[in-house]
Formats: C-alpha cells, structure tokens, sequence
DNA sequence: GTCTATAATCCGATAGAC
DNA sequence: GTCTATCGGATTATAGAC
C-alpha cells in the first residue's frame, strides 16, 4: 500500500474485470480508490497508459499459469501441462484472456509501446522451448521450433477466442472436450509416431487408430 | 441513394475503418454525412445499433470473397481456394476482419441481436461444408465435418487474429507464406496420405515425406 | 513540490420548433 | 425529416490547497 499506483492498478483491474471497458471510467475508478477522479491522473497520465498495465497484469497471471506447467517432469508432460494451463486460465480468467489480445488494439497510445509486443512475444518463446525440448525428446517430429510452435499457439488461440466470443454451442465442459479433441487432431501430424501411440494410452484411441490406418 | 439507410451506414463503415471506434462518434459521422447529429437517430436508434450494422455489411463482405472460393471445380480446389479468400479478405481489409470478432464484444445490447452469431455460423458452415465435400472425395480423413472444420477454422483464425496483432514478427509475403506452410503441417494429421501427395506435388514436398517417413 | 477541486470540452441522446 | 437547444456523463487541462 505504501505505492499509490499499485493500489490504482489492483482496483483498476477488478473494475474492468467486473464492468469490461465500456463500463470503465476514471470517475468510477475514483470512487473505487476513494478519490476523486482527476488525483488519479498525477499517478497516471492517461487512462490509455493505465489500461495498459492491466493488460501487463493480466500477462503476469498468464505467465503463472505457464509456469505452472514446468513443473511436469517429462518433456512430454510439461507440452502437455503447458497446453492445459493455458486453457485453465482462458476459462477460469475469460476477461482477462479477451484483454491480452483485444485491448492492446483498442487503446492506441502516440508512440506504441513494446510490452505487450514483447509479452506477446515471450509466449511464443514459451511455446518455442516447449516445442523444441518435444523434438529434442522425438516426440515431435524435426522441424522448426518456432514454426511448430506458431502453429499449436495459433490453433489453441483461435479455439479459445472462438469459444469465449460463443462461437460455439457448446459449455465449458464440451469446449474442455473439443480443445482437448482438436489438439490431438493436430497432433496427428505434428507429433512423431511415438507420441501417437501415447495419445492412444490416454484418450485418442480412434483418432491415432485412423492415423495408423491411413499411413499404412 | 434512395435510402437514406444506407447512405448513413456507408458512411460510418468509412468513418469507422479510418479513426477506428473510439475515434467513431455520431456527431463526426453527422458531419461526413452532411447533417447533424440528432438527424441520424432518426433513421438509427443508436449508436450501438448503427455499429452493428457496420459488422453486417463485413460479414457480408467476407461472404463475397468466400463465395469465390465456390468457383473452385473440385472438392479440394474449392476447400484451398476458400482457405486463401479467407486469408485475402483479412490482409485486404484487415480492420473489417478485426470487427467481426471484436466489436460483437464490445457493443452489448440490451437484448443481443442473434445477428452477429447467426453470421458467425454461417462462417462455420461454410466450413462445414467445404469439409464435408472433401471427406467425401476422400480428401480429408473421416470424421466429424464440424468438429475437423472447427480445427481448421480455429488454426486460420489464431493464425491471422495474432499477426494482425503483430504477434508475429513477418511482412505480410511472409505471412502468406507461413500460413500456408502451417496448414499444410495441419493437413498432413487431417488429409489422408493421398491429398498430403497431392500437396507434396505442389509445395510441400519435405512435410510430406516426413509424414511418410515417420508413417511407416 | 505533491495532491486536489474547479471548469472547459466533447460525447451520446432527447425534446420541441420549423 | 431536419435543425436548435439542452441534459447527463466523461475525459482532461488548469489553477488552487496542503
């Protein structure tokens, strides 16, 4: 509490959580802190610049997560791990997942700052390294990391995006499902026949089946 | 010219692609259209409704360029060609596609108008059908045309939504071309091993022979 | 110097005259 | 159908209290 932004920036988070950003206002926001609202603009400049760093903070909770999943003691484990902590915080912070890749766009600031360029960069670095120790351990097949990477990041991006904007007829057990369907799909052809054979132990009976059928 | 509908919301399409939304207010489309701003609500009840007449007329747009994709003489000519009108109608009207899937979000309406998600689903359905067709052909494996057309649907939209975003550091040349390597990588799980030849035949001769390789 | 309240500006939307 | 006048609310710059 001895930094007033701080303060500012956890209640700022909670409004936008609560309200989104139309609902968002400097004014409510005073009221929230227990000021009133032009005190705010001597910690913040802007409320573009503040928005942002909810955006910052939401990049943090995200990375929490992931790192949650280096705690798998397998390469196999951690991609796997990785993959469902990113669903896990989607569903369990939707708002916060739509804040990451919409807000930034929305507020446009005079000279763009690279935060949440370089955030956004350091999942697909994330993703690079759990792709690449994946190759390493022939569980995927050899290739670029970054380009698989891109690939398994833009499938599960698109699916999240598509489900929390209702897309889909589906509840957020069905979409666990669907995720969890659609990964192995892509799986098929990304992962090494190894892998394959696991998914099959697990859950993907049928689909690694059709794939063994169809390469024979 | 008739109606002045349309005059009104051709112009706030303009407005809207130029400054954006929080640079889009009536009393600056008032302007363009020549009037002033209480005119418009004779003819639009508010601003809200207006913008989402605004996400119609680019659904309608990207309709036309995947109805393109129908020119197409076989099954798997139209499911490639529907894949690149898609990616077309998002590098050439970038902002439009960036409106389909935000603005929706962003404009709550007392009651939601089942526009928007009945658009969305035709979109799925053109999907649907593209897949459908090829799993007949025996181009894409068996299976559940919806849920291998929410897969490839999915990947196309993470992939643009972020580049789009800049997530990607590439030129749009370069994007073109990663989209198209990272769908064949997808194709090579969901096509059989006869499209995966035909495609070898046309770009991606080194996916393929991995795939082959690592199938036997 | 640091924080705060006042006031100017702009927005969406409405009411009533023409 | 359109304009003038206006309300309520929001952001932001300016000037004043501690």
């Amino acid at each position: 509490m001895t930094d007033p932004r701080e303060h500012i920036l956890s209640c700022a988070c909670d409004l936008y959580l609560e309200d989104g950003l139309e609902g968002f206002s400097m004014r409510k926001l005073a009221r929230a802190v227990g000021v009133t609202a032009p005190a705010l603009y001597r910690h913040y400049e802007s409320k573009e610049r503040l928005l942002l760093d909810v955006v910052g903070e939401a990049y943090k909770r995200l990375g929490e997560y992931l790192y949650r999943g280096l705690q798998g003691r397998t390469p196999d484990e951690r991609f796997r791990m990785a993959g469902e902590e990113y669903l896990t915080f989607a569903l369990e912070h939707p708002r916060m997942y739509e804040v990451l890749f919409t807000l930034p766009d929305l507020v446009r600031l005079p000279e763009p700052p690279e935060e949440a360029r370089d955030q956004a960069c350091a999942i697909g670095q994330f993703w690079n390294d759990r792709v690449r120790e994946c190759m390493d351990a022939a569980i995927l097949r050899a290739g670029d990391p970054d380009e698989v990477g891109q690939t398994l990041w833009a499938h599960a991006h698109g699916l999240i995006s598509l489900y929390l904007r209702g897309s889909f007829p589906v509840d957020e057990a069905g979409f666990r499902a669907m995720y969890g369907a659609s990964t192995r799909r892509l799986l098929i052809g990304l992962g090494t026949p190894q892998y394959g054979q696991h998914l099959g132990n697990r859950h993907g009976e049928d689909l690694v089946e059709e794939a063994s059928d169809a390469a024979s």
